[in-house]
DNA sequence: ACGCGTGTTACTGT
DNA sequence: GACAGTAACACGCG
């Protein structure tokens, strides 16, 4: 559910509400898509003190210094800070502190899901130094439909559907284009825009919902908005499927093909 | 009331 | 086999 932007500002609120914080005990209550037995859950955190929590890609990872936690929130994860245990509907799993805190994660799919130790995949962090315009012009070698390559977490690790459709409208790039027929030029702002719209939108989130630890903010999204019917800079919004999600864009993008 | 929405995996097609 | 595209997962929200 949550986009890069909103789990790097959930990565802060939860370093701060945690941090330093010990382990009481991991309570699992579906466990049907978890990535490691329950057993080695427990036995990898319990007892241990919260170093800080951060993001990588579209996970939360909570760092216990030789133990680190990965948890990936999937389309319909949440996470509540709960008291005691009144349990919430859709439980995965509560991590419990010793400040009598817990977390709670839950997911009426049952995606959400929990790993030990998680290895980063291939792509690099879209927020990360690695997404160079190098990289970004290798990567584009590639027959793909470029909004489909955006959002290939093996490509580029974080870019979501909407913030896909955010940064190619400000790229002036029409998401059907063709990945290997868009000019070097364009591709280079590409790789700018990129962090520009992702960093834009933490700092956005942050200043409008400085506590945020669940749900999205999305209000404030220029073109994938079913409430706005036109670009900042006038340009009605159309609206398509691509990969089989909803995608919004304007005639301002230049198609290549 | 009912259609829409979000990411990944496993599958199908080229 | 490599690379691209797509259905399904199953419920809450407006």
């Amino acid at each position: 559910m949550p986009e890069l932007p909103d789990l790097e500002v959930f990565s802060a609120n939860l370093s701060k509400l945690f941090k330093g914080k010990k382990v009481t005990s991991v309570k699992v209550i579906n466990g049907k898509n978890l990535k490691d037995p329950v057993a080695k859950l427990k036995k990898g955190v319990e007892g241990k003190t919260l170093e800080q929590v951060y993001r990588s890609g579209k996970e939360l990872r909570f760092d216990f210094g030789d133990a680190t936690l990965g948890l990936h929130l999937m389309l319909h994860g949440n996470l509540y800070v709960v008291s005691k245990s009144k349990e919430q509907k859709h439980t995965i799993a509560e991590l419990h502190f010793n400040n009598d805190k817990g977390l709670a994660v839950t997911d009426w799919q049952g995606k959400a899901n929990i790993r030990l130790n998680p290895e980063d995949k291939k792509g690099v962090d879209a927020l990360s130094k690695e997404l160079t315009v190098k990289y970004l012009a290798e990567v584009m070698q590639s027959k793909a439909i470029v909004k489909n390559l955006l959002m290939n977490q093996d490509i580029i690790r974080g870019i979501g559907n909407a913030y896909a459709d955010e940064i190619l409208w400000k790229a002036g790039i029409s998401p059907l284009s063709v990945s290997n027929k868009i000019p070097a030029a364009k591709v280079r702002n590409l790789a700018k825009v990129i962090k520009q719209v992702l960093k834009d939108a933490v700092k956005h989130i942050k200043k409008t919902n400085p506590g945020l630890v669940t749900g999205e903010v999305r209000d404030f999204l220029s073109i994938h908005n079913s409430k706005k019917k036109t670009s900042p800079t006038g340009g009605e919004i159309k609206s398509g499927s691509i990969g089989g999600r909803k995608t919004y864009y304007t005639e301002e993008q230049q198609l290549y093909h």
